[in-house]
RNA sequence: GCCCAUGUAGCUCAGUGGUAGAGCACUCCCUUGGUAAGGGAGAGGUCGGAAGUUCGAUUCUUCUCAUGGGCACCA
């Protein structure tokens, strides 16, 4: 005699067990029809699951963001189910849910091609309309072995001898099809409607390089027709943010076959730098750091010493030079220990911080290149702090202020901490990674900041804190980190004079803000669309006249526009202004500035904002008001 | 590094077993026009690189480099 609590608090008694199937349809035919599965006690089950005791209990419909994860999921077994049907040989592995959709890996003897793909979904459109029943069944895990041994399927044979002998697992039949799954899933094959795949990639099995590789096929599925059209909008609305395509598009940098991985800036491109890097310097040296700069290439028995060659000597450029190694810098701070090396420190001169903008190479794995985002040559706003165990707190602390500081003033108010712990390949005792663990945990609990642990994700010489940025799409990039290592300075003879006369070794806090400047750009170029902020954008203002007898007014204004400190250029081009106006507009400057013979005569200027706003006439002097309020706050152009 | 795809003019792209085509950009001429494309003419590429098949390859094959999407990696 169940009584089934539903969620606006009414109570619904049945006289037997009854299937949530049931229950939906004693409440009406609608919601019978819409109904995917349940949510009992909590916990999601199918409609078929029989309830026989009092529960409180929800009837899942597309309308739930649960839902839509069932929708997903199924339609991972769809995928998986019209791949069977037309490439039986295949082995199926894995299909979980992803954001805005799924993925299924397979084992297959070649290569699945675009033509297979548009088949594959073809023929899962074709299983959809079939309305075939999702039934769930239960074997004990010997049997399940034998059963998709039995079947030719050794990866779910393997994945079920991970699990607990004596355990029940669940199978789902579809058809033909049967797959070892959690659930739930929806009752039938016709409530998957709204689906696309998206695209084939190669992926290891179990997420390791050294297992085969098997085919992913990569696909979004939905609920509403909508919402896959919106979907696909706003992938297309991303790639023309692509900062490649707008690095390209604004002339800023370009790439090129002979340099994988390297960037040759143009001039627009390398004002946005020169903003950036002048910017950090500033934060330097209003922060109590002292710039340094050291060498590119350093002798191979360095990074041994340091413990980089046995970490990443694979990824290290080397050259060679009368009987001699070196190895390109892959980072900056074996320098910056050489820096503090070069005299007797006391305890009175720590904390000792240094900042460099060094030009570091890694020779990265050529399928990880990626424009600006995954480079093999940059420049990190790098700086080391040197200081004693004591010290660590306070300067996490500061470290922490700064870098929401520096966020906000690039845009930027949504940022996530996170905290990566020892990696299973590491230098140092536990003990000595207990204390740095512990050391940036006061940090954050100090700075009052909230963050997630990452086990495994840390340096090999110390744990991180992370600072991950959200941009404009609601993408999440990991830029800032302070790292606290007390196995470098150790390693590479960094000691000071403590207060008893005793040499004692400094701990070394690793830290960057912005990471590589390559990578911020990247990131700056696609939150703003290329329609950066005033201070940061390479042409703040352009010029236009109207006709020929404007030419020397208009050159003349640009030059005292770049006389007050401002990126301004004339457009003279014989040209209309409607077309100068909507190339520029296209190019996304600031300020067009407008002069014909009224302007002229009159010592005027007339204003067009990014937005296509129009100021109206004004002097020069009220505009470089205007635009230097406008770097001053660092804010956008309308 | 691994899987798949792609590589044609400065850019975006079309095309073919018989020594390549468009739009934009560029150069010149006409036009001097008041807030998102005025008109005309011209120049420009041996089709990523190498080898092979063929009478003949940009087109087919192999290798290679790079790029793109994933995977793995990311000090």
């Amino acid at each position: 005699m169940p009584n089934i609590k539903l969620p606006d608090g009414s109570i619904r008694s049945f006289e037997q067990s009854v299937t949530i199937a049931e229950v939906a349809a004693s409440i009406g035919a609608g919601l019978a029809r819409a109904a995917l599965a349940g949510k009992v006690n909590g916990k999601l089950v199918d409609t078929s699951f029989c309830i026989n005791e009092d529960v409180d209990l929800a009837i899942i419909t597309d309308k739930d963001a649960d839902g839509l994860d069932i929708v997903r999921h199924s339609t991972a077994h769809l995928l998986a189910h019209a791949v069977k049907e037309l490439f039986p040989d295949a082995q199926v592995t894995i299909g979980p849910v992803i954001e805005n959709g799924f993925f299924y890996d397979f084992a297959y003897k070649r290569p699945f091609t675009l033509e297979d793909l548009a088949a594959i979904e073809k023929r899962m459109a074709e299983l959809a309309k079939r309305d075939i029943p999702v039934v769930r069944e239960v074997l004990g895990r010997d049997e399940a072995i034998e059963f998709f041994l039995a079947k030719g399927e050794r990866y779910k044979a393997e994945l079920i001898e991970a699990i607990p002998a004596g355990e029940q697992l669940s199978l789902y039949r579809e058809g033909d099809f049967v797959d070892l799954c959690r659930g739930p899933h929806v009752p039938t094959t016709a409530k998957l409607k709204v689906f696309k795949l998206m695209k084939l990639a190669g992926a290891y099995w179990r997420g390791d390089h050294r297992n085969e590789q098997l085919q992913r096929i990569y696909g979004t599925a939905w609920t509403k027709k909508e919402d896959l059209e919106a979907y696909l909008h706003m992938l297309e609305e991303a790639e023309k943010r692509d900062h490649r395509r707008l690095g390209k598009q604004f002339d800023l940098f370009h790439m090129q076959d002979e340099a994988p991985g390297l960037v040759f800036w143009h001039p627009k491109g390398w004002a946005i730098w020169q903003e950036i890097e002048q910017y950090m310097r500033a934060v330097y040296r209003n922060n109590g750091y002292q710039e340094v700069r050291c060498p590119q290439i350093l002798d191979k028995a360095l990074w041994e010493k340091s413990g980089h060659w046995e970490h990443y000597k694979d990824n290290m450029f080397t050259t060679s030079s009368e009987n001699r190694d070196y190895a390109v810098k892959p980072m900056n701070c074996p320098g910056h220990v050489q820096v503090f090396n070069a005299d007797l420190r006391s305890y009175r001169e720590l904390p000792l911080r240094y900042g460099e903008f060094g030009s570091c190479h890694r020779n990265e794995p050529a399928g990880a290149l990626h424009g600006l985002m995954r480079v093999r040559g940059f420049v990190q706003d790098d700086g080391h702090i040197f200081c004693t165990e004591d010290q660590i707190e306070a300067e996490v602390t500061a470290f922490n202020a700064l870098v929401q500081k520096v966020y906000a003033d690039f845009g930027f108010n949504d940022v996530a901490v996170k905290l990566a712990l020892r990696p299973e390949s590491r230098v140092g005792s536990d003990e000595v990674w207990d204390k740095a663990e512990d050391a940036l945990r006061c940090g954050l609990r100090a700075s009052g900041l909230a963050w997630t642990e990452l086990p495994g994700e840390g340096a090999f010489y110390g744990p991180k804190i992370e600072f991950h940025i959200k941009d404009a799409i609601g993408r999440s990039w990991q830029c800032g980190t302070m790292q606290v290592d007390f196995s470098m300075p150790g390693r590479l003879g960094a000691e000071y004079v403590a207060a008893n006369d005793e040499r004692k070794v400094p701990v070394m806090l690793h830290r960057a803000i912005l990471g590589s400047l390559e990578r911020f750009i990247g990131i700056l170029i696609e939150n703003f669309s290329g329609a950066l902020p005033l201070w940061l954008a390479p042409v703040q203002a352009i010029v236009l006249n109207i006709s020929e007898k404007q030419a020397d007014y208009a050159a003349d204004l640009a030059q005292k526009l770049h006389q007050a400190g401002f990126r301004a250029e004339a457009d003279l081009r014989n040209e209309k202004i409607t077309y100068k106006i909507r190339e520029h507009s296209l190019n996304r400057l600031p300020y067009q500035l407008v002069v014909g013979d009224k302007e002229k005569a009159d010592g005027l200027v007339a204003v067009r904002t990014r937005g296509g706003q129009d100021l109206g006439q004004m002097s020069v002097d009220d505009l470089v008001k205007r635009l230097q309020n406008e770097v001053a706050s660092r804010s956008g152009t309308a």
